[in-house]
DNA sequence: CTGGATCCGTATTGATACTG
DNA sequence: CAGTATCAATACGGATCCAG
């Protein structure tokens, strides 16, 4: 839980399925969720080896998350979660 | 998450997986958990559905906690979510 | 564009003492 | 035994402004 829980690491993880994406992408694909938070929580997902963060460009500077191998790992956890819960309406 | 999210409600439902338990051992077992919070988390696991509360006596009174189908089957995830801790080493 | 810094209100948690 | 009441500490979350 203390690594794929809380509010918004599993959305994170979900919207990195695909590919790399880029901060304000990821912002605004979690609608409602500030700035401040995402970058919170984007750095300890770092530090935890969920994700990695990759520098495309300075000026102007453009920055992207990709999932790693763990990441995805957790990832087939978080989709038996999604799973059980539509299974139950919650 | 929000069902089974959070510091304690796994490991209570970790506990009661062999049968009830009653409210002060299972403050016990949770070590480190104050009275208050593990009240106030079967409280909510209760309205959710999780387990079920019973009375077994007044004078003394004693309650005793009973998981339900429902929350054995979030102890499935819960397992599966164990499983994957161990194998990464956290 | 990607954040850092700051402020501020709310939620969660914890320790302790108390009750029936 | 099974909680409740109270108070203090901390974490969390959002808004806003600023910077390279």
């Amino acid at each position: 839980m203390r690594i794929i829980g809380g509010k918004w690491k599993g959305s994170i993880l979900w919207h990195l399925k695909e590919g790399p994406v880029r901060f304000n992408d990821l912002t605004r694909m979690l609608g409602g969720a500030s700035k401040k938070m995402v970058n919170q929580r984007l750095k300890e997902m770092e530090a935890q080896g969920l994700l990695v963060r990759t520098v495309l460009n300075d000026r102007p500077i453009a920055v992207s998350y990709t999932i790693t191998e763990f990441g995805r790992s957790s990832l087939a956890i978080l989709e038996q979660l999604k799973y059980w819960a539509e299974k139950h309406d919650i």
